[in-house]
Parts: C-alpha cells; sequence; structure tokens
DNA sequence: GACACAAACGAACGGTCGTACTATTTTATA
DNA sequence: TATAAAATAGTACGACCGTTCGTTTGTGTC
C-alpha cells in the first residue's frame, strides 16, 4: 500500500472516531487535521471536497462493522445463536467507540437532511435490517422461532432494543443498561419460539 | 406579557423548529435570525449566550412536552388506558415538528459532551422514563398488569419501540412505522398482563 | 409633548469554516 | 543518485460563527 493510501485510512480512522462523538456535521477539517497532526491542506489533499470525505466515513464505518459485527456473526450457528451473536456483538460495537455506534448519532443528524450522505446512510441501515431479518428467517426455517413469527416486525423490537440502549447507557449511564439490553432480547426471543 | 416576552417566546418556538431538523448545537443564532426576520444583534439580545439560548430552548421543548403529551395523557384512567395515551401521544409529538423528537436529536448530540446542556436534558428524559415508570406500577396496582412485572425493564422496552419508531418513520420513510410502534407496544402489554 | 426605558439594529471583532492555490518536502523509480 | 511523481505544507480567500459595541427606534408614563 502507497504512503498516501495509509495515511488516508489513518486519516478516516480518526474522523471516525471523532464523528462518533461529535456527529458527521459536527465533524470539521481543522479539528481533523489536529488531531492527525497533519496540515488542513495536506490532509484537505486526500479527498475532493468535505461531502466526500464524510461519505468515506460513513463507508468506513459500514466495512468495519461488516467486520466486527456481521461477518463474525454469520460464522455462528444458522438460527438463533446467529441472532444472538448478532446482538451481542452490536452491542460490543456500540461501546467500542468514545461516542458509541456512528450510524446512530449519523441517523439523528442526517434523517432530515437530503444528500447523497443520508442515501447512503439508509441504504446502510436498510441492509443491515435486511441482514437481520434473514437471520430470523432462517431461524424460523431452523424450527428455532415459531413458523407465523413477523420476521419484520421483530427486526424492528430488537432494533428497538439497541437503541434504548444506547440512550440508557450514553445519556442515563445507567450500569444495568447491558442486562436490560439482554433481558428484553432474550424476552423477545422466548416469546418468538 | 411585554413585547420583548412576546419576541423572546417567537424565537424560541422558531428554535425548536429548527433546532429539531439542524440539531441544537447545529442551531445558529445567524440562522435563528433570519427564520425570525431579525437582526443577529437583536435577536441575541435576548440571551446572555448561545449555550443560555439553547438552554432555554430545551426548557421550551420541555414545557411543549409537558402540555401536549404528560398532562393530557394524566387525565386519562388510571393503569392501561392512560399508557396507551401516553404512547399515543409520544408519538403524535415525535410527528409534530419537522425535524422529529428534538428530545432524540438532542441525545444523540449531547450524550459524549459533558456540559449543562446533557445535564438538562439527562435530567428531562429520566424524568419521563419515571412518569411512564409510575403508570406502569399503577396499571399493576390497578391489576391491568401481572403484579411481579418489572416495570422500570418494561419502560425501557417501550422507549425501545418508539426509538425505532423515529429510525423508521425519519430515516427509512417506512409509511408502516406506526404500525409497527402500535403492534410492538400492544405485544408488550398484552405479555404483561 | 418630554422623558426614561425597552427593544431592535448595524457594524465590527477575532475565530473557524471549507476550499483553492502554490511551494516544498518526501517517496518511489530509472 | 538523478528525476519524476506523490504527498504534505503554507498561505490566502470569502463566508459564517458567537459576541460586543454604540446607536437608533419604539413604547409607555408623567
Amino acid at each position: 500500500m502507497s504512503k498516501g493510501q495509509e495515511t488516508k485510512e489513518r486519516i478516516l480512522g480518526r474522523a471516525l472516531d471523532i464523528a462518533s462523538t461529535v456527529g458527521i456535521e459536527g465533524l470539521s477539517i481543522g479539528e481533523l487535521a489536529k488531531a492527525t497532526e497533519m496540515s488542513k491542506s495536506g490532509l484537505f489533499a486526500h479527498f475532493e471536497s468535505k461531502e466526500a470525505l464524510q461519505l468515506e466515513v460513513l463507508e468506513t464505518a459500514s466495512a468495519e462493522f461488516a467486520d466486527l459485527v456481521v461477518k463474525p456473526a454469520l460464522r455462528e450457528p444458522r438460527g438463533e445463536p446467529r441472532i444472538r451473536a448478532m446482538f451481542d456483538r452490536w452491542l460490543a460495537w456500540e461501546t467500542l467507540r468514545t461516542g458509541g455506534c456512528p450510524f446512530m448519532a449519523a441517523t439523528f443528524e442526517l434523517d432530515d437532511r437530503p444528500g447523497r450522505l443520508r442515501d447512503t446512510l439508509e441504504a446502510t441501515q436498510r441492509e443491515w435490517i435486511d441482514t437481520l431479518t434473514r437471520a430470523i428467517q432462517i431461524a424460523m426455517d431452523e424450527g428455532h422461532f415459531h413458523p407465523d413469527i413477523d420476521a419484520d416486525q421483530l427486526a424492528y423490537e430488537i432494533y428497538g432494543v439497541f437503541m434504548a440502549f444506547h440512550l440508557y447507557h450514553r445519556l442515563l449511564r445507567d450500569s444495568d443498561a447491558r442486562r436490560r439490553a439482554t433481558d428484553a432480547l432474550d424476552y423477545l426471543l422466548r416469546s418468538a419460539k
């Protein structure tokens, strides 16, 4: 890999950290330059615009999410175990970076602002929900869940449990947040049987 | 009411609208001045700092939430009907302003930034969760719910349903979002019996 | 109508924003 | 090691940021 590529990845890594706390709009070139100990212009030369940078930050996050959450979970046995693995890793992902899941932060920033950033984020989230839904359907096929479960609805509810985890953990600093989340998931999965 | 007070309230009303879409940090004095057709300085004279303005925006939102959601729901019959009323009005609140529930937007902006703004928001959210939890306890007292229900846990799960509604409605523009949310609540409440 | 005060304004401050240039340094290749 | 290319730095730009200031306009009271 060329030095430029290396630097770029270093930049994107730091950018993702920062964006997770101050948001993807709050992320500024100057601040990012300080954080990476580069000049603004030297850093900026790696991207054709701020929007392009933001887009690459989102894509970096997606790639990382795929590596840390999706792919490992897909190596777990089909059905319920795989769903639990997804959820566990999802929670770990949420607590990985200083500011929590960058997609959550971005969602509430971008949901009302049309543009490529929003489109990318929406696509990413849809994809993850699809993955979740498919895992549920597999669990039905495997006989782990009752056959007339509404997989989309269950995915919705699981997503809700995750989001509440963010709230309780990040804003309320509730030390029971993790237990609350896993209990809620347990309950949902048990009811699905 | 003095003219100054009237103007201030007009400003705060618009500020709340804007903050619901661009966030409470994204809200700028200049933009707000344009939206209210005032000069920056004339507007700023009503507040001692930007942070003070933001704080008052949050307080305005709290007052409105109390008027539109909490108080009306508390006039409903004790127990399950009151919980349903809370949830219905909560959903309506989410769809009231252009950018959705301002507390949700603020939560994901402020959760990692210490300060008075964060403290106020956290207190507000705790209060609402408490209200929700009390309503659940009342439903248990009334015999609507099973006596060994974990009220805190149920409040957590209801909150999750609401947050997922935001995601599906705002980001995914899912036309089934409302049904998903009410179905999820139905399911939770039915299981609590 | 004179007066005091409240309310809003316009201009300017030092900073930071994203971005466009040119210049310099570092890296890779012949 | 010379040279071209790539990577980084420096400087400057117009726009907007939150904030301060002195001034003007509006409002209500004697």
